[in-house]
DNA sequence: AAAAAAGTCAACCGCGAAAGT
DNA sequence: TACTTTCGCGGTTGACTTTTT
């Protein structure tokens, strides 16, 4: 079986959009609304897959997009979100308008790692690096112990003991590989979040706009993230931990 | 001034989920 | 229910730019 192309590569371009590509893609989208990307090459008159002109027009052309420097507050606003969610760009990326979750990876990848590590904080546990390297390993899932390897022997040296030795995690708070619910049994609906005195379904606790998921009706119009919602219980230390049960 | 190294970021790839038939 | 198609996401790559030697 196997997965059939999005597109034909043989008549497609690839590589950087050029001026005229930008145009053209914008001048449909306009036309036309954001609709069938698999169709909208041929329509617009594009050589490129769907998927080239989707992101495309997701990463860099939207006009919402804001671009430029990110600002101190979205730094923090991102630490906190990626400490909660994990890379999550979309999810993240969600609570910051104007930016691409693309954007905020890469902004991640090449600023705020290196801050954190500058601070003494391991990027992907969130917690100091002194402590990290101490005592706690994450069980079985390779992404997160690969990283606290490097962290703690940079030069990519490990230590037998170190890569042998289980050691239970003491602390398995935020790591969303794991389903981090308790042993738990929900026979009815879960009692919704609530924030700023308006009840959230889980879908807008997560910045998910105009969700068809959406069981609160919070999410769609005026209310949702522009309203200063406190999402995910950041500000009011409501965040119920088992409402962002991820896999 | 030139070469090498490091940093940045747009774009691609492959996968899983959702939607459609 | 099974299969196919499409979309969206996260990881990765590579071209380009900037900084360092």
């Amino acid at each position: 079986m196997g997965r059939s192309p999005c597109c034909e590569k043989a008549h497609t371009n690839k590589g950087a959009w050029t001026k005229e590509e930008d145009d053209r893609l914008i001048a449909y989208i306009r036309a036309h609304g954001e609709g069938c990307w698999r169709s909208l090459p041929k329509a617009a008159g594009l050589l490129r897959c769907g998927k080239s002109c989707r992101l495309r027009w997701i990463n860099y052309l939207r006009p919402d997009l804001k671009r430029g420097n990110f600002t101190e507050e979205e730094d923090e606003l991102i630490i906190k979100l990626h400490s909660l969610l994990g890379n999550k760009w979309s999810l993240i990326a969600g609570r910051l308008p104007g930016r691409t979750d693309n954007e905020i990876k890469n902004y991640w990848n090449t600023h705020i790692r290196r801050k954190l590590l500058n601070r003494g904080i391991d990027p992907a546990t969130h917690r100091p690096i002194s402590e990290a390297s101490q005592d706690v390993t994450t069980i079985s899932f390779s992404g997160a112990k690969e990283e606290k390897e490097k962290i703690s022997n940079p030069n990519g040296f490990i230590h037998k003991e170190e890569k042998e030795t289980p050691v239970q995690e003491r602390c398995p708070d935020l790591n969303l590989d794991l389903r981090i619910s308790p042993p738990y049994h929900q026979t009815t609906q879960p009692e919704p979040l609530k924030a700023g005195g308006r009840t959230l379904c889980f879908i807008c606790s997560l910045g998910v706009k105009n969700s068809k998921d959406c069981t609160c009706s919070v999410g769609s119009g005026a209310g949702s993230s522009s309203s200063g919602y406190d999402f995910l219980g950041l500000n009011s230390g409501l965040l119920d931990y088992r409402s962002l049960e991820m896999k």
